[in-house]
DNA sequence: TTAGGGTTAG
């Protein structure tokens, strides 16, 4: 199998780990003992033993046992790994998983003062069945991965002969998806190549899993691969098999190979479910195809299989993206008449488009008759209240606002922050700062966003300080990484036009990180100050550092619109060397600007590294540089640049033939006044 | 232990 991957047990560190494990169990299992043989201790065997004695009695009674363990925590009583074994299972047997989770977190980041490691509790469940071990185990994975620590689910799934057990493949199952939603495919890769020498029979759900991981990294060759390796262990693919590599296809620019596909075991009678042609439906309907995907639901039906919501819903999303909201609402009456129960996320669609459409006074309305049949959420709301909002009807919005109040429906962060946005937009900061005063004692954190909106409101209004407060406020809430609140501040007061403000605090900070430049960076390009930019840039740019391309397009933009072509060259320049690939778009800009201004050996340079990357020049670039040569008086060039546009299949426009024309006067003219 | 859709900024 051609799959790269990281190899597991190929690392010194690993080979470290190991025996750094085998010696933290020892010494778990020796801070363990004097525990247990220390009879007078409060926390003895007696005490310990008195715990697990009352848990069992407590053991069908689950919550009063968790808070009675709780409270002996609070009291200062010392659990160990047998009173944590005897909780765990009544959490497991009554499948509280949250809890389950919770008290794994705990553990595995020693609250508490737990004297023991994770494995011990493991061994010590290892007998009581394979069901509730299952549960255990994928408890364990889940808290480990909560916390990012894959390295340490590694070592404990591998590392079996030093516990003396195996896990089952399921436990291997739960951990590879886990971290194909956590976007560690490579790790999923290793895991798999790994498992065949535990000696463990793979099912249906590990390639599934695995088909899921090389579609997801864009490795379509090794997805046949994993799919031959699947025939040859003989696995019987299932449905999921099946539609996870439709949908693989789909997702990586072969839709219509998934769509044959689809036909092709249709016709053979592979079993498919509805899932196989929702994947096929969404990807035409994302690629403009929507005939095509109306044909697939009618195909769908007639082999049997019974469309639902969520085949319904990708149509329907896919009219309404095009504004099509008669063809989205007969579609939605369709699924009705089939007994297909609507749900919100359908009509939401249908209430966006409305929006996006403009009919925002119809999006009302529509809201108003959802909530009398109870299909409307948070976002149904908030979807009409944000429109609302960017017209400037914040009155109506508020109107809508306080309904949901008044409905009993729970507001989120969401909801407060687009009608705080609203009447940022207006200007009426105060009502605003109500509403966020409003929102913090609902006891609702304010997010990043909900910040960096008051804070470019503020900005924009002249209330630079008011906005240097809020963001301060910001921080001392501890909200996200330290570099994401400051940069928050420093973008937020640019947008707001507080350049000044924005440095001042930039040059407070006391360590500087290299986001903090990318911000001030950032902040000058969104408050157009080009020199600034194009200094620090410069600057932190020599030490391999990058910003978003966004923001160096936003830059090379303005450099080119003060006809600053020598310093658009050298940021165009550095570019390069950082690796970067200049868009089209930057390409354009710069020749264009150098033209304009007749410094033609600039233009011709940028144009050159355009070919030289294996880009063909479009026609406005081409017919660029002819003008440009022409205004120099290099009609040579500017011809033989006219042959090579022709030799390249583009034909010119009238702007191109107005241009050809001039140069043919100049040349006529020329030639006529030399003889 | 396996799939799917809809809200807030710039």
């Amino acid at each position: 199998m051609r799959v790269s991957t990281v190899n597991l047990f190929s690392s010194s560190k690993f080979i470290k780990h190991h025996h750094f494990i085998a010696l933290r169990s020892v010494s778990a299992l020796a801070q363990l003992k004097p525990l247990s043989s220390d009879s007078d201790s409060d926390s003895g065997p007696q005490n310990t033993t008195k715990v697990v004695e009352t848990l069992n009695r407590l053991k069908k009674k689950p919550i009063d046992a968790l808070s009675y363990f709780d409270n002996l925590k609070k009291e200062g009583f010392l659990h160990d790994v047998c009173t944590y074994a005897a909780i765990v299972r009544i959490l497991c047997h009554f499948r509280l998983n949250k809890e389950l989770d919770l008290i794994f977190l705990q553990i595995i980041r020693k609250q508490n003062n737990v004297e023991f490691e994770v494995i011990d509790l493991l061994k010590a469940l290892y007998h009581d069945g394979s069901d509730s071990f299952v549960r255990v185990s994928n408890a364990m994975v889940k808290a480990y991965v909560v916390l990012g620590m894959f390295d340490q689910v590694l070592e404990i799934l591998f590392l079996t002969e030093r516990h003396g057990f195996v896990f089952p493949i399921s436990s291997y199952n739960f951990f590879m998806n886990q971290l194909v939603h956590c976007g560690k495919m490579d790790t999923v890769l290793a895991v798999y190549q790994q498992l065949g020498r535990l000696g463990l029979s793979l099912n249906v759900y590990t390639y599934v899993i695995v088909l899921k991981a090389l579609f997801k990294k864009g490795c379509l060759e090794e997805a046949f691969e994993v799919y031959r390796e699947m025939d040859k262990a003989e696995v019987t693919p299932n449905e999921f098999a099946y539609s996870t590599f439709i949908e693989g296809l789909c997702m990586n620019g072969e839709l219509d190979l998934g769509h044959q596909l689809l036909r092709a075991w249709a016709a053979t009678k592979i079993p498919l479910g509805a899932f196989a042609y929702t994947v096929v439906i969404r990807g035409f309907c994302n690629d403009t195809r929507l005939e095509e995907a109306e044909g697939l639901l009618l195909f769908m039906e007639t082999q049997g299989v019974v469309p639902d919501v969520h085949v319904y819903s990708a149509l329907i999303s896919g009219y309404c993206k095009f504004g099509n909201i008669s063809k989205a609402l007969a579609l939605h009456s369709e699924m009705v008449s089939k007994d297909i129960k609507t749900d919100c996320v359908v009509v939401n669609l249908i209430l966006k488009c409305f929006c996006q459409l403009g009919r925002v006074s119809e999006a009302v309305h529509q809201l108003k008759e959802l909530e009398e049949i109870g299909i409307v959420d948070n976002i149904s709301y908030n979807l009409v209240v944000d429109a609302l909002c960017k017209l400037g009807r914040v009155d109506e919005a508020m109107v809508l606002f306080s309904e949901m109040k008044d409905n009993q429906m729970v507001l989120d962060v969401v909801n407060y922050t687009t009608m705080i946005y609203g009447y940022c937009l207006q200007g009426k900061l105060c009502d605003a700062l109500i509403l966020f005063k409003e929102m913090k004692e609902k006891g609702h954190e304010p997010d990043l966003v909900t910040y960096k909106i008051l804070a470019v409101g503020f900005a924009r209004c002249d209330f630079g300080q008011v906005a240097i407060d809020l963001l301060n406020d910001m921080k001392k809430q501890g909200l996200g990484p330290y570099f994401a609140r400051d940069n928050m501040i420093i973008e937020g007061l640019c947008l707001g036009g507080k350049v000044k403000e924005a440095e001042a605090f930039f040059h407070s900070l006391q360590e500087k990180c290299l986001e903090n430049y990318s911000a001030m960076f950032n902040g000058y390009c969104h408050a157009d100050y080009s020199e600034k930019a194009f200094q620090l840039f410069m600057r932190i740019s020599k030490q391999g550092f990058s910003v978003s391309k966004g923001s160096i397009f936003k830059l090379l933009n303005s450099l080119c619109i003060n006809g600053d072509n020598a310093k658009a060259k050298m940021l165009f320049d550095r570019i390069l060397t950082l690796n970067l690939e200049p868009s089209k778009i930057m390409y354009s800009k710069l020749i264009g600007s150098c033209c304009q201004a007749g410094e033609m050996g600039m233009a011709r340079s940028v144009f050159d590294i355009l070919i030289s990357r294996g880009n063909t020049p479009n026609l406005m670039t081409y017919t660029m540089m002819i003008n440009g040569y022409r205004k120099v008086n290099c009609m040579q060039k500017a011809f033989e640049l006219f042959k090579d546009m022709k030799r390249q299949g583009i034909a010119p426009d009238d702007v191109t033939y107005k241009i050809l024309f001039n140069i043919h006067s100049k040349i006529n003219l020329k030639s006529s006044s030399s003889s």
